[in-house]
Order: structure tokens, then C-alpha cells, then sequence
DNA sequence: CCTCTGCTGTTATTGCATTCACAGCAGGGC
DNA sequence: GCCCTGCTGTGAATGCAATAACAGCAGAGG
């Protein structure tokens, strides 16, 4: 069953798949699957996705396959998507305001609130309907939000004492584009986004 | 030494990590550095780094460890960056603007050649300097370019169509912002960014 | 009621990536 | 010249994830 972290991570990464896959085939109207279809439209194997699921429970019925309702609602549970969650969003360039405009969070189950940047001349600016705020100010409005995840797409200064005082106030998670390693505090979990290096790797890969 | 497909996956993306470490270690100007300390910085163990290097030959000296600046023209000879490489980019949207203005990739050799979208309102119209083009225009602009990637960053509608194109194209890698799977191909190497995902994963492992 | 089919959940096996451990050696100290 | 230090490169061992294989069983068909 879902004992502790005994959970490999791509099985974690997968997880997500299998619930767009399961999300598609509810909005068509398909109430059951064989790991066979649901395998094939994901892109793995059946073994694969029978392992997988396995891991947390038996989900499946020999007869009918996978309830898609049902093993959707059951995977939302395990990722902590059955209901919203608050983001911080850290700097308000480019990028920042991209991933603001990004409608594909909130279909998924994740709100951005507070908006903070470092730079005077952007705090007090409204984005999408959210007034930025300083970087001092964390420490003050973060708390009314209670966010347990945060976005970094702020410049690299200063980083380590960012992600510290964000862990202080009970950030766990950070999806952070900076180009740069971060010594995370423990307990805090960290994914990169690095569209340089997954540039360099296609280069790499494609050029033999 | 550098033979055919025997390079685990997981070392290309690491030598990325190398490179950007060793281009901060020149710009300080620091001629050498031994395993541990390349290591350190990079956040991975000195064993790690130097199996990951003795797969393409014997770069190290007992004695003064590694030379930044031969390592770092090296691994960029590895990834194929040493030179400047143009990308198409598919979808002019929030996302396909952002990526445009990104100063990041020129930074690490990679040049945003033609744009495209599919939307007639948005075709002819410039963007930082380039003029978008009609996706219909495709076989005629993109041999201009002779561009071996392309960045993914438009709707889900007619992909595979798209990616056949492409292929017929001369393009060989794919870079894919659409959160759907992507049946490339043969020959056709595809890195998804699936920033949803992501965000599951940090509320899956945040959560225990 | 009995057999036959084919699917799930799980155990066994294979393969791959990381870590360990050490041979071999270049240079420094004396 | 000779020993000593500590680093690289790599074979051996370990750990983890993907694949293969199968036990067990629910239902269909007669």
C-alpha cells in the first residue's frame, strides 16, 4: 500500500501522465479501461502501469479494467491535487508573468497568489489582478496565504538566503528556473527547470 | 573513449551541469580544479563526475586535476555547442514570446531562427525582429535556416502532423512545451517540459 | 456446472546507473 | 634517489527501476 517513501520518483512523474490520459478519456465519456489501452495512450508499458499502480493499492477489476472516475479521483488524492493550492511566485519578469497568464495551473488544481519581486520599480504594479509586493514583505504577507509551494523565476542574487527565509515560513517544495544549484534546507524539495540544458542534451543526442 | 550510443542519459544532462560550472570557475579566473571541488560545486559526488568524464577519454592530471578552460571547450565539443545552432519556434503565444525574449539561449548557443504560428492574426506581425510566419510556410522558410531543433510551444491541434513535417524537415530534435504525448518520428529525439508535472511531483513528495 | 479466456497484481529476472575501492602514478620533500 | 601524499581512471559491487513471467480468478459460453 502507500506505506512511506518507498515510492520510486518516476513512478511519481508518471503519476501525472496516467491523470491527463484518465482526465481526456472522462471528458469523452469512457467509463472503464484495460492497463493495455490506458498503457498505450500514456506511452508505457502494461506492466509498467500495472506496477505502478500497484504500488499504492489495487485499483484495477479483472472484468472491467480501471474505473477512469474513480482511479482519476484516486491519483488526484495521492498527488495532493483533490484540492487547490497556493503558490508564491517569486520575480515578475518575463517569466514571471508568463507562468502568471498560464492558464494550465489552474485547470490542474494550482492557484498563484502572493507575487513578489526585488526590483522597487515593479512593487506596488498590478499582474493579472495581483498587486507585487517586495521581497521584504515576505515575511509579513506570505503567512496569509499559506503556501506550501513557491516558484523562483527571480534573478540569482541572493538565492540561498531566499530559499531559507521561504523554508522558515513553511515552503516545502520550490520549482526553481534559476540556472543555478541551490543548497536546499533540508525537508525542502527542489525541481529544476533548466530549458538550456534540455537544449544542449537534444544537441547531444541528436547529433550522431 | 566517445563510441556510438553507450552514453547513459543521465550523464549527457549532468555534462550540461559541468559546463555552466566551469564557465563561472574561467570567468574567476581559476586555471584548474581537482574532482572534489568541480564536484562540490556542482552538487554531485567526485565519482560520479570523474566516471561521467572518463566515458569520453582521460581529461584529468594527477597533479593539477582538470583545466577549466580545455574542459569546458571540450564538454562544449561534446554537446555539440561550440558552435552556434538555430532553432525554429512553433507558436508566437505567451509562452512562444517569453522563450523569444529569453536571453539565456544565445548565452549558451543557441540562436531563435524563424518563428511561426497558426493564428493568421499573428502571422506578419514582427516579434524582437523576426517577422512570424504562417505555418503553411514551413517548407519553404525552414530550409532557409537549416535548422536541426525546434521548440514546441503551440496548441495541442494537428501535432503529429506538425512533427512529420518537421522531420521531412531535416529537424531531429524536438524541445515540446504541449502537454500531450508526441508520437515521434523514428530518428526524432523529443524533451518534454511539463511544468504541471512538475508541480505534482513537489505536492506528492511535499505531502509525506 | 464446467471449461476457457484474458486481465490484474505480484514475484522473478534483467538491465542500467551509482557508489565503492583501489591500482597506478606524478610531483614534493628531504 | 627514494619515500610519501593524494589524485585520476576504472574494475567490482551495490542499488534501483524496467521488463518479463505467472498465479489466481471473474465472468462468458455452452
Amino acid at each position: 500500500m502507500s506505506d512511506t517513501t518507498k515510492v520510486p520518483l518516476q513512478t511519481v512523474e508518471r503519476l501525472s501522465r496516467y491523470r491527463r490520459v484518465l482526465a481526456d478519456l472522462q471528458d469523452t465519456g469512457i467509463e472503464s479501461v484495460f492497463s493495455h489501452r490506458l498503457a498505450d495512450l500514456v506511452g508505457v508499458t502494461p506492466a509498467q502501469l500495472r506496477r505502478d499502480l500497484s504500488i499504492f493499492g489495487s485499483f484495477g477489476n479483472v472484468a472491467r479494467g480501471y474505473d477512469v472516475a474513480t482511479l482519476h479521483r484516486t491519483i488526484g488524492r495521492l498527488l495532493g491535487t483533490d484540492q487547490v493550492q497556493t503558490l508564491a511566485l517569486i520575480g515578475m519578469g518575463n517569466l514571471g508573468r508568463t507562468l502568471l497568464m498560464y492558464r494550465g495551473f489552474e485547470e490542474r488544481g494550482f492557484h498563484i497568489g502572493p507575487v513578489f519581486d526585488r526590483d522597487r520599480e515593479k512593487v506596488g504594479k498590478v499582474f493579472a489582478g495581483r498587486r507585487c509586493y517586495a521581497l521584504e514583505e515576505l515575511e509579513t504577507v506570505l503567512p496569509d496565504f499559506s503556501c506550501r509551494m513557491a516558484i523562483l523565476a527571480c534573478g540569482p542574487g541572493g538565492l540561498d538566503a531566499l530559499t531559507a527565509r521561504l523554508a522558515n515560513l513553511g515552503v516545502a517544495a520550490l520549482l526553481n528556473f534559476v540556472p543555478q544549484r541551490i543548497s536546499a534546507p533540508p525537508g525542502v524539495f527542489v525541481e529544476d527547470v533548466d530549458l538550456s540544458a534540455k537544449l544542449e542534451k537534444l544537441s547531444f543526442l541528436s547529433r550522431r
